[in-house]
RNA sequence: GCUCAAGUGGCGGAAUUGGUAGACGCGCUGGAUUCAAAAUCCAGUUUCUUCGGAAGUGUGGGUUCGAUUCCCACCUUGAGUACCA
């Protein structure tokens, strides 16, 4: 019987289907074990041959664990909701719920040829209302929720208003807005609703904040600033203003220090975890008040450096911050206003690229030096951002290279404060020299400098020690249709949340996927969008009375809200209508063992996720810390793209080979139209687009045209795309799989060259013979020879190594050295051949489940428990020693393994070659390391 | 600029704790089989060479009996991030 991939592998996806083979348990005494893929978003090209190569690493180590005797727990589903869909519905009027359900679909159809062992039945969609009706209530926690610092963790608001109280929020040591005023329990006890709810909100997780985004008027919309280039939309080229808008935003910031500190707890590459570190931005220093000259304003400064206050020759405060125009002298005022204006058109991206320009005004005023009393100049500039720190700066020239220049420019005085150094041509920014210049600071170095500033600073009254963090607020409001709707009305103008049991709030109806004339989002064209505080439903906008119906929410929730908790849900396989997930399944399932996706994810969705997982477990509604124990990155996988050359000005393209020095333009063509051996199929290629119908074209001397190759990113773009359906066709799922682990370290991004393939498929049809001779299978109880079992225990060694390490690539090549050795062995053993089968089950599964079938099993390979290694077979007793001079290997030398290190010296002494190479010199020295290698010095 | 990766044949890559550099595969060359092709099989394939050998893992140093592997400096490429006080 010959190797027929296409029945083998449309049997086996049915009979795992079918019974249902890889569906996990929640009930199970055997260790849990959870492998998870990154949520993919199904996008309309559908997908090419570098997604799944983290699917079959994931499915390969899923598939290991079982054999293994683990209960895996492997889904799969959709981060559904997502800007295309909506992109597409704009364009076409098409809901973007239909788009989105065909795209899953073809994904679905594309997933299923590739023989993963997903465990469909516990698929989640973002965009199902069963889905996001925890995604909203999730979001409801947060809202009743505030940060304790004392505690350090959530607590339930209710505990705040109970305190409030009592004793007002003198206390209360809680995360909150910076502009909480002080009250006490008499003054909360008089307060109206409107403004206890107002305070409230300065405390929740979940808060509406004036927050200020890049706003396009013309279309209507927030852009990230990614999405804006040189000032203008990417998308139509429409001028972007800097705007103040009311949005939620997700106290994210509370959850600082511990989202650091979890870092050291996990198991992820120090690069994924240093950028986390790097975006967290935690600096220790402190906080000091500057009072401004002949005013009752003060100006707060976040400074690492408080050991070198005495340096401090001037302030800057950036040009958005709220003392600006208020201690601006009248003389100045003109040139302020007008550095203001200039700078509020540039974007912050814009402000910070352009780090050579030294652009800064006067504002006239001084502020008093805490210390000295002396007047210190206050300057705004744009290199001090308003969204970092306090957003001033107390400005030491001779300690920081962008206040030196910008006191060389302007020619502010430079105070030297360290002793010995020379500042002549440069800031010295070293914590490595002792203070000077500095009354009591003198003669101490960096750290007692620093905490002896500190506390006289405190002694004044005019600063204290204090953490800063980098990590800001996260808007969580978008002005998009196709996303969560918010579970909120507004009464009164304030939030009100809608009770957990009306939850889910779907998505209304809307004629259009625009913004609404008026700039309001897309949900400000639904008819029916007001809650019925009576009725507790949604009902027609019509209704709206402020006393029983209340407008809701008209923003809806970013992408990461659903992708945020989705590995918990996976947990839950049958009560999701009750829970997100019951706390039975948590606790047996608690975190993801292995976690395998891109790296674009590394400081979004990794830092959320990690983030909601905290404040879960604060509330007691998970029971870990941390959600993700092991992360593998892999590696983009490049395309090859291919080039035609039309000569200049003409419409003939000449074959690469034939290109001398005319010049010719490169072109991309589908790579679809080219074989193996670069040759063009000039046909297809005329008929691809018009303009090429009538080209002409010079072939080789073959008669055929060979186009040039290039790796670059693999995208529809670049007409470079290899389906991975295609080659599934082409040479069956089991060969695909194994070529994509076959190019490479998982981790490392690697060029996809579809000529390589047939090797890999080589060896599996090798593979097969072994197992079939004559076309019947072969397979015998005979005794098994030596050779042979040491082939096998030598793979199994290597093997399992391999997939600990996650070198999927080597124990690629370990398989083809196993097969090619024992067809040389012409191996029929049943002892070898069985568990060769199941070692590569979790690489090539349909193969291993259609030669395990054959040799007579009734049940799926999938769980049959995974060869032993005996160390037994692999004893040799001779050695073939390396016998090198001066560290260069000249010839081997087979020698028994049981010699002493002497009589190996003597063995090797006293041969030809030794004496050949010594040319009559006496050795300096011999190096034996019985077991390694020899080494002759001398 | 900073942080993190990575530099090995024509190509993808291997060498797990410092111990035979180039495994395995592609491609290429030659041969067998075939009317021919596909497929399959066999042999060869780092470079130079006076055919004895010699050199060789981005560059230059260092440690070591011995370095692709460890240390220092530099160069190149890729990814992320950015006036962070």
């Amino acid at each position: 019987m010959q190797y027929n991939f296409k029945e083998i592998e449309a049997k086996w996806q049915q009979y795992w289907a079918k019974n249902q083979t890889f569906k996990a348990s929640n009930h199970s005494d055997k260790q849990k074990f959870y492998v998870l893929d990154m949520f993919p978003y199904p996008s309309g090209a559908g997908l090419h041959v570098g997604h799944p190569l983290g699917y079959i690493a994931s499915d390969i180590y899923a598939r290991f664990k079982r054999h293994q005797g683990f209960n895996v727990l492997h889904p799969q589903g959709y981060d559904s909701f997502g800007l295309p869909a909506e992109q597409y519905a704009i364009q076409t009027g098409q809901h973007p719920a239909i788009t989105t359900k065909t795209n899953i679909a073809r994904y679905r159809e594309q997933l299923d040829k590739m023989g993963f062992s997903f465990d469909w039945s516990r698929e989640v969609r973002t965009s199902d209302p069963n889905y996001y009706r925890w995604t909203q209530w999730i979001f409801i926690q947060l809202f009743e929720s505030y940060y304790c610092n004392d505690a350090q963790q959530a607590r339930p608001i209710a505990e705040l208003e109970e305190v409030f109280a009592k004793e007002g929020n003198a206390n209360i040591n809680a995360v909150c807005d910076e502009d909480v005023v002080s009250f006490s329990g008499e003054d909360w006890k008089n307060y109206a609703d409107k403004e206890k709810q107002a305070i409230l909100l300065k405390y929740r997780l979940t808060y509406l904040a004036e927050t200020e985004v890049n706003w396009c008027p013309q279309l209507g919309t927030v852009l990230a600033n990614d999405e804006i280039v040189n000032g203008v939309s990417e998308r139509g080229g429409y001028p972007v203003i800097r705007k103040k808008m009311k949005q939620w935003s997700m106290r994210i910031s509370a959850y600082a220090e511990r989202l650091l500190q979890g870092l050291d707890a996990i198991d992820w590459t120090e690069s994924l975890k240093e950028s986390q570190r790097n975006w967290i931005g935690k600096s220790v220093g402190a906080e000091v008040e500057f009072r401004v000259q002949n005013s009752e304003f003060r100006v707060q400064v976040f400074t690492t450096r408080p050991d070198t206050i005495f340096g401090a020759t001037f302030m800057t405060l950036a040009p958005e911050h709220d003392l600006v125009l208020k201690i601006t002298t009248p003389d100045q005022k003109e040139a302020v206003e007008a550095y203001i204006e200039k700078t509020s058109k540039r974007s912050e991206r814009d402000r910070m690229a352009d780090v050579k320009t030294i652009s800064g005004v006067f504002t006239g005023a001084y502020a008093e030096h805490p210390f000295t009393k002396e007047p210190v100049p206050i300057w705004i500039g744009d290199y001090v951002l308003a969204s970092y720190g306090t957003g001033a700066v107390m400005a030491v020239p001779c300690g920081d290279q962008r206040d030196y220049d910008f006191a060389k420019h302007y020619n502010i005085p430079i105070k030297n404060i360290f002793k010995d150094i020379d500042i002549s041509e440069n800031a010295y920014a070293e914590k490595d020299c002792v203070i000077d210049n500095s009354d009591f600071l003198n003669d101490l170095p960096y750290k007692k400098a620093t905490k002896r500033a500190i506390f006289e600073l405190e002694k004044l009254g005019q600063g204290k020690g204090k953490t800063n963090y980098r990590l800001r607020d996260a808007v969580f409001s978008r002005q998009r249709y196709w996303g969560e709707p918010f579970p909120v009305y507004y009464k009164d103008g304030m939030p009100q949340m809608i009770d957990e049991k009306h939850l889910p709030i779907q998505l209304p109806e809307v004629e259009k996927y625009l913004p609404t004339e008026e700039g309001e989002p897309p949900l400000g064209r639904a008819d029916v969008w007001a809650w019925d505080t009576e009725k507790n439903e949604v009902v027609s906008n019509d209704l709206i009375d402020e006393e029983r119906v209340f407008p809701l929410e008209l923003n809806t929730m970013p992408g990461w809200a659903g992708s945020s908790w989705y590995f918990f849900r996976y947990m839950e396989d049958s009560i999701r209508d009750e829970v997100f997930a019951s706390q039975e399944a948590l606790d047996y399932w608690q975190n993801v063992d292995l976690y395998i996706g891109g790296s674009e994810h590394a400081t979004g969705h990794l830092l959320y996720a990690r983030f909601w997982t905290k404040f879960l477990k604060d509330r007691n509604l998970v029971p870990i810390e941390e959600p993700f124990k092991k992360l593998i990155n892999q590696g983009m996988i490049l395309g090859e793209s291919a080039f035609v050359y039309r000569i200049k000005g003409e419409n003939r393209f000449v074959s690469k080979d034939l290109i001398g020095e005319g010049k010719v333009q490169p072109i991309h063509t589908d790579v679809s139209f080219v074989n193996l051996s670069n040759e063009l199929d000039v046909e297809a290629f005329k008929h691809w687009r018009p303009e090429f119908k009538e080209a002409e074209f010079l072939l080789n001397e073959n008669g055929k045209y060979i186009v040039g190759r290039e790796v670059e990113k693999m995208s529809k773009s670049k007409y470079n795309v290899v389906n991975p359906d295609d080659i599934c066709e082409d040479f069956g799922a089991d060969t695909l799989r194994m070529y994509e682990m076959f190019l490479g370290p998982l981790e490392q991004a690697k060029p996809w060259n579809t000529a390589g393939i047939t090797g890999v498929h080589n060896f599996i049809k090798k593979l097969w013979k072994l197992y079939h001779s004559n076309d019947a299978l072969v397979v015998s109880e005979e005794k098994t020879s030596k050779e042979s079992l040491k082939t096998l225990h030598k793979t199994i060694k290597k093997v399992t190594e391999d997939i600990e390490n996650f070198s999927f690539n080597t124990s690629v090549s370990t398989f083809m050295i196993c097969v090619n050795e024992l067809t040389a062995q012409k191996c029929t053993s049943r002892e070898v051949l069985e568990p060769l089968a199941v070692l590569i089950a979790p690489y090539a599964p349909h193969i291993a489940e259609e030669l395990w079938q054959k040799m007579g099993h009734q049940e799926s390979i999938s769980r049959v428990a995974y060869p032993k290694f005996d160390e037994k077979h692999l004893v040799e007793s001779n050695k073939n020693y390396p016998i090198s001079f001066n560290g260069k290997m000249r010839f081997t030398l087979d020698l028994p393994l049981d010699l002493s290190k002497e009589e190996i010296e003597k063995a090797v002494m006293q041969d030809e070659r030794t004496q050949k190479q010594l040319e009559g010199r006496t050795p300096k020295k011999v190096i034996v390391v019985p077991g390694k290698i020899v080494n002759i010095v001398g």
